[in-house]
RNA sequence: GGGCGAUUAGCUCAGUUGGUUAGAGCGCCGCCCUUACAAGGCGGAUGUCGGGGGUUCGAGUCCCUCAUCGCCCACCA
């Protein structure tokens, strides 16, 4: 058999990916004679690509899914993509305008919809490309997209219902409108930024003002054009006792401060005493207005707004007083409320003054801003202008900044739905992993805030919402009359309510259960329309554990695979999705969507920072494959995946010339072109746009840190490639493992071993702990002692077949627990492992199967585990080290095999003789005494390894240097002697010898014995050369 | 402001319930292209476990405190 010295994953991962395909290796169905593993994707958004933090979630959950398949599970790894609503619509829309120049509206509703399909086809495609690519073997046919048909009859069904129970309804709310995209975005997706700007002072003027009374108020604000939707200007209530309230609580922080904020807290407190004097006579003036109803000038729009009084208003900062902008700011909202203060919105949704602002109508933020202090200044109501920096929000999809903004929306009550979804948790019907991340959780659904779920987008679910506004309560009840009376109607299919609006009128809401264009036509001919909203993605998202296995049908699917068994997700979104998986989970089908969450870790770059296109420094999976192969990738980032969040990753440019890998720095990561410093050449990033940049060959952002997998994929391939160049002639047989010599009991003792502990540590989630338990079996204990030790016996005819038998079976454990990690490497092996070795297996041959993905997965045989035939071996193993050691220190060349003296007590004598041939391979020694009575050679370089009290001498006659040998002796004495002295007062604490168990102390007696045994060899070495040199 | 987490070798990270001399990979040094593998082999050097205090016979591990960094939530006229 030939086989290439290095494993060609460019090559192979396509072939393997076919045949997987071929025979529906991943194929999951209803079947009542095993129990089902389901898990669910974390639909990625069709926006764009995959970047490494998918490559890792998705690794995992391979990881889980190959492994309980093997386990016999019938195992559905459900795939998926996400309509991600505004994330998608704003790139399509940017890229509209910067290709056409067209906004949506010159589109039009149904044309920008299709276009974001198209869009959609493409990039769906393209990632699960790259899901494929990596190996993820989900259920290809089954995959689910958050718009198609059976997920938006689960939105529709679950809309209705929510309507039905009256936990959906309309409300007035502030949003964060984007003026440029023309939508709400959620909190989540707004970042704030601080930009320079000012602090402007304006006046004004109180009507009617009696004798010493302020004949202005003084207020401050940073958006001095909001000022035309002002309704009111606040003072506290009891201005006194809010400043005795800061003041105490500054105090209290005084007394537990440490000096350097010491002077800080006494200025201010300071300039609190010095505002009582200032401040407070004219606030308290104010209030007692307030009381009396007064009312001020609203300068410009030449409105009467009313003095009022309100705990918002902060005596400790600025003038005392501040404006009341219902409309625009989310805390003068609330003041709003309760003082039942109109609500005035000055904007448009395109950003521009809309007609309430009188003569500014049409102006956009900026000019209305400039005209309006201009305008105060000329009316003289102008004070101060400070600079400041001030926190703006900012939306995150069109990078401009947000105007809080009054709008009709739709809420999902959260009352019951939370407390079903906490329930869920502390019960421990659903466990989140690692544990600290219940606390979030909890925490955010114990608000209970209402979920907003208007999004004024296209692209989405649209709201199955018909209404009639600004109704009579006669007509609204006749409309709802004859709409019962309709033809079509049904109360299965049909909701519908009428509620009162803040005007006093009343509205007809209707909705649909189902599509269906007759009802639909039927209630728009009653002259209701559709609300042109659609949902919050989030809202099918929460769905997805049963939307995509057919609910509201009641499957079979449904009815097998669901619950799920874990989700496999990033902290950042347990609250946005998980908690609300939970919650909808219960309220559509009863049960919990998913037994356990598993939270695993972020990869940052090597700076620290999260990785993301628009830094320049997010890793495609792609890429990564294209260097590494998809094992790489799979092993690298599985091994990553600790407890501990946030792995750095350091991230280089590969450069297309030489294939160097060059560091990415802060600032070469977001140049257009950076000139390689290893071979001169340049080459060109993600950013480059002139002509010129392009025309240099592109390089691929990469991670160095795949390397160490690379290279384990590599000494597998070539462990395998030894042993099945050695199969030749290879006959099953059945195998007494009792009758097996020592290394052939240890390497089965040890499969079993690191079969139990992979098997729990993929169970437990401890996914790097599994990584590293392979790689050290793999790489310390097959390839370098099993390996090595098979050479001389495949020489011996007599001892062939049973080593043949012995490796194959090895090698076939081995493939089977790193299959999860590493699947395509591992198959390839297998077929060609099962040319030849067809069946194979310790003690009872057996057929393996045509694929490792569909493989049996090992059960550690505690039959094969011995403890002592692994304590025995390590006593071989510490031989070998101690040979080699002298060898190192004498620098004897590799070839030159040197006579080595052992000696040790009969016991031992008796294990290491059958062991002889192997220290020529392993050490290049031949053991020419062995037992009580080895002794020195002339030209002796010794060492004691005292926990197996054992001697190993290596003749030097020829290789000699007794200076190298004394020093290291003398390095090994004065370590010892460390060592000992540090046992000794230990052991002459009469503390320790009283209080600390029995056992350490005689651990302690035992492991000083030891020492000082050494510590006699070594010296008495040491005598012997210094005798010998003279 | 509240919460969570991190700080261990030059770099990236392990370190189970406190218990011999704190580990790995990469990098570094020395010797080797030995027929599975130079993407390799053998050996080696490198640590006041962020600072300070405490509990304990014993602390990288538990408690307090300070510092630095990161994330989440809230707030910011």
């Amino acid at each position: 058999m030939t086989i290439p010295n290095r494993f060609d994953h460019a090559s192979e991962a396509e072939v393997i990916l076919e045949a997987w395909e071929k025979s529906g290796c991943s194929h999951a169905e209803v079947r009542n004679d095993r129990p089902p593993f389901t898990i669910v994707i974390p639909p990625p958004n069709v926006t764009g690509a995959l970047h490494l933090g998918h490559g890792l979630n998705n690794t995992l959950q391979d990881i889980l899914v190959r492994s309980k398949r093997m386990q016999g599970f019938e195992t559905l790894w459900m795939p998926g993509t996400d309509h991600a609503g505004i994330a998608t619509q704003a790139v399509v829309e940017r890229r509209l305008k910067e290709q056409e120049n067209k906004s949506r509206h010159d589109l039009g509703r149904e044309a920008l919809v299709e276009r974001i399909w198209a869009w959609k086809d493409q990039y769906e495609q393209r990632i699960l490309g790259q899901l494929k690519r990596m190996g993820a073997s989900c259920d290809w046919p089954r995959t689910r997209f958050t718009l198609d048909e059976t997920c938006t009859a689960a939105v529709r069904a679950t809309f209705f219902d929510l309507f039905h129970k009256r936990r959906i309804y309309r409300g007035k709310r502030l949003v964060n409108w984007d003026t440029y995209l023309q939508t709400a975005v959620s909190d989540d997706e707004v970042f704030n930024e601080t930009k320079k700007g000012h602090f402007w002072h304006f006046s004004y003027p109180v009507i009617d003002p009696k004798p010493g009374e302020p004949k202005r108020v003084e207020i401050a604000t940073t958006r001095p054009e909001t000022m035309l939707g002002d309704t009111a200007v606040a003072v506290h209530p009891d201005p006194e006792a809010a400043l005795d309230a800061v003041e105490a609580e500054l105090r209290e922080k005084l007394g537990h401060t440490v000096a350097g904020e010491r002077e800080a807290i006494e200025a201010q407190l300071e300039a609190l005493t010095r505002r009582r004097e200032t401040h407070l006579p004219t606030l308290l003036r104010l209030r007692d207005m307030a009381r009396d109803g007064r009312a001020l000038r609203l300068p410009l729009a030449d409105r009467e707004i009313p003095l009022i009084a309100d705990p918002w208003a902060k005596p400790e900062l600025g003038s005392g007083c501040v404006k009341i902008t219902p409309a625009h700011d989310p805390n003068d909202y609330e003041v709003g409320l309760r003082a039942g203060l109109p609500m005035i919105n000055v904007l448009n949704p395109d950003g521009t003054m809309n007609g309430e602002a009188g003569a500014y109508e049409g102006l956009n933020i900026p000019q209305a801003r400039a005209r309006v202090v201009e305008d105060l200044d000329r009316l003289g109501l102008l004070g101060d202008v400070e600079d400041r920096d001030i926190e703006l929000p900012y939306s995150d999809r069109s990078k401009t900044p947000i105007e809080p903004y009054l709008a009709d929306q739709w809420f999902v009550a959260m009352e019951e739905l939370a407390q079903s979804a906490m329930d869920a948790v502390t019960d421990g019907r659903v466990r989140i992993r690692p544990e600290r991340y219940r606390k979030g959780y909890l925490d955010w659904l114990s608000e209970k805030r209402d979920w907003p779920v208007s999004r004024q987008l296209w692209w989405g679910h649209r709201i199955p919402i018909w209404a009639a506004n600004g109704l009579s309560e006669a007509d609204a009840e006749s409309l709802a009359d004859r709409l019962k009376r309709l033809p079509e109607f049904d109360a299965e299919q049909v909701a519908f309510r009428v509620d009162s609006d803040d005007d006093g009128s009343r509205s007809l809401f209707v909705c649909l259960r189902d599509e269906s264009e007759s009802l639909e036509s039927a209630v728009e001919g009653l002259g209701l329309t559709r609300d042109p909203d659609v949902l919050d993605t989030w809202f099918s998202s929460a769905l997805w554990p049963h939307s995509t296995l057919g609910w509201p049908r009641q499957t079979e699917e449904l009815d097998y695979f669901y619950p799920t068994s874990v989700l496999v997700t990033s902290r950042d979104i347990i609250t946005l999705w998980v908690a609300r998986m939970v919650l909808m989970g219960l309220n559509n089908v009863g049960e919990v969507p998913f037994r356990d969450v598993f939270i695993h870790p972020k990869i940052l770059d090597g700076l620290g920072e999260t990785m993301s296109k628009s830094k320049g420094n997010g890793v495609d999976p792609n890429d990564v494959i294209d260097k590494f192969g998809p094992d790489a990738l799979r092993y690298g980032l599985a091994r990553l995946a600790t407890e501990t969040q946030d792995v750095r990753m350091p991230v280089q440019f590969e450069c297309p010339h030489c294939e160097k890998l060059i560091d990415q720095t802060r600032k070469n990561r977001s140049l257009p072109a950076v000139r390689c410093p290893e071979c001169g050449e340049t080459f060109s990033t993600q950013w480059a746009e002139s002509d010129e940049d392009r025309a240099h060959p592109k390089a691929a952002v990469v991670s160095e840190r795949f390397e160490t997998a690379r290279n384990f994929v590599n000494k597998l391939w070539n462990a395998a490639r030894f042993t099945l160049m050695n199969l030749d002639g290879y006959m099953p047989q059945r195998v007494d493992v009792a009758s097996l010599p020592l290394e052939d009991r240890w390497l089965l003792s040890r499969l079993s071993t690191v079969t139990r502990r992979t098997t729990e540590a993929i169970e437990g989630y401890h996914f790097a702990e599994a990584a590293r338990v392979l790689h050290e079996f793999a790489w310390d204990e097959f390839c370098s002692f099993y390996v090595e030790i098979a050479k001389p016996r495949f020489a011996d005819e007599t001892q062939r077949p049973i080593t043949q038998a012995v490796i194959a079976h090895g090698l076939d454990t081995l493939l089977r627990l790193l299959h999860p990690m590493m699947p395509f490497v591992t198959e390839s092996i297998w077929g060609y492992l099962n040319v030849a070795a067809p069946r194979r297996g310790v003690p009872e041959p057996a057929d393996p199967g045509r694929f490792v993905m569909r493989a049996d997965w090992p059960v550690a045989d505690a039959a094969h585990h011995d403890p002592a035939i692994e304590r025995q071996f390590n006593e071989f193993q510490q031989v070998i080290g101690a040979i080699r050691k002298i060898r190192a220190s004498q620098n004897i060349a590799p070839r030159e095999t040197v006579p080595v003296s052992i000696r040790c007590g009969d016991a031992s004598r008796e294990r290491l003789e059958p062991m002889r041939t192997y220290f020529e391979a392993l050490a290049g020694a031949e053991v020419v005494a062995l037992g009580p009575d080895a002794g020195a050679f002339e030209t002796d370089a010794p060492l004691a390894i005292p926990a197996i009290d054992m001697e190993v001498h290596v003749d030097l006659e020829k290789f000699i240097d007794v200076d190298a040998e004394l020093s290291r002796l003398e390095k090994l004495l004065g370590q010892l002697v460390k060592q000992i002295t540090g046992k000794e007062s230990k052991l002459g604490n009469e503390n320790f010898v009283s209080r600390a168990p029995q056992a350490v102390v005689a651990k302690e007696r035992e492991s000083l014995e030891e020492l000082r045994r050494q510590h006699a060899t070594v010296e008495s070495d040491i005598a012997r050369l210094r005798s010998k040199v003279g």
